[in-house]
DNA sequence: TAAGTGTATTAACAATCTTAGTACACTTAA
DNA sequence: TTAAGTGTACTAAGATTGTTAATACACTTA
């Protein structure tokens, strides 16, 4: 279900929240469909408890999981988790724009360059 | 001629790289012109030289600047620094196209986007 | 010679990430 | 009622990283 990748330099907890959202967005995880549990998740990737617990809750405090007690944590509002990121989405090329702005790239070159990457990340066009 | 951000999760030696380029490519710092040495620049922003040596070995490695035994660091070439930034900014928009793909953003809606955030740095269009 | 360069080394401390082990309250199914 | 499964909380320990501290060395310049 989730791949960890143990050359990147972030703490495992943030991959796992990621990923956890990733497949939320792919609607691999369903809305108001019930989460892996902690013990379980950690089973399947080989850590501690403590780290998925860690995740879970940084997943639940960003409102993309709701817990009921003794049941189990279940998959949050999915049209806001894709509001968010794009809301982050935003963000990141706002400081893209700035340090592009610095290098003194027209706004021109900008959106090309941003229609190029685009293009070559997907097939041609889309 | 730096302020640290004491705020930033990023580590401090990280943050003197980060801004000595930028005052680089601004043209603050000139090419082949001296570095503030590493004692004095440590005094100026008092934090140890062991961190400025660091931030110094880093840009180094990088090849934005010189050491002449004895004498001090010089900055490199600029030109350089540059084509190096481009190549950064590139890499992070593709990132950024991945993501926004993964959120069913077309390429029209993505190029708008760098236009707009682009337009919102700087005054209008430029 | 003295002061100023970069560099190297060792030690110590703090913060963060991760693991380990245990415990508790709750829900569900047998 | 009981047992298993849920999330949660807590303490302790180890590893890693960032930072500071204190020296020391080789080099250049005035």
């Amino acid at each position: 279900m989730i791949l960890l990748d143990y050359k990147d330099s972030r703490p495992i907890y943030e991959q796992v929240v990621e990923k956890l959202q990733e497949l939320m967005i792919l609607g691999v995880l369903e809305e108001d469909s019930q989460m892996p549990s902690v013990r379980s998740l950690a089973t399947d990737l080989s850590i501690n408890p403590n780290t998925i617990q860690r995740a879970y809750g940084e997943l639940e405090r960003r409102g993309c999981v709701y817990t009921i007690k003794g049941r189990g944590s279940f998959v949050g509002s999915i049209r806001r988790l894709k509001e968010a990121k794009r809301e982050e989405l935003g963000q990141k090329m706002q400081d893209l724009a700035k340090e592009a702005a610095g290098l003194g790239m027209e706004c021109d070159a900008f959106t090309a360059l941003a229609q190029q990457e685009f293009q070559r990340v997907n097939g041609q066009n889309k």
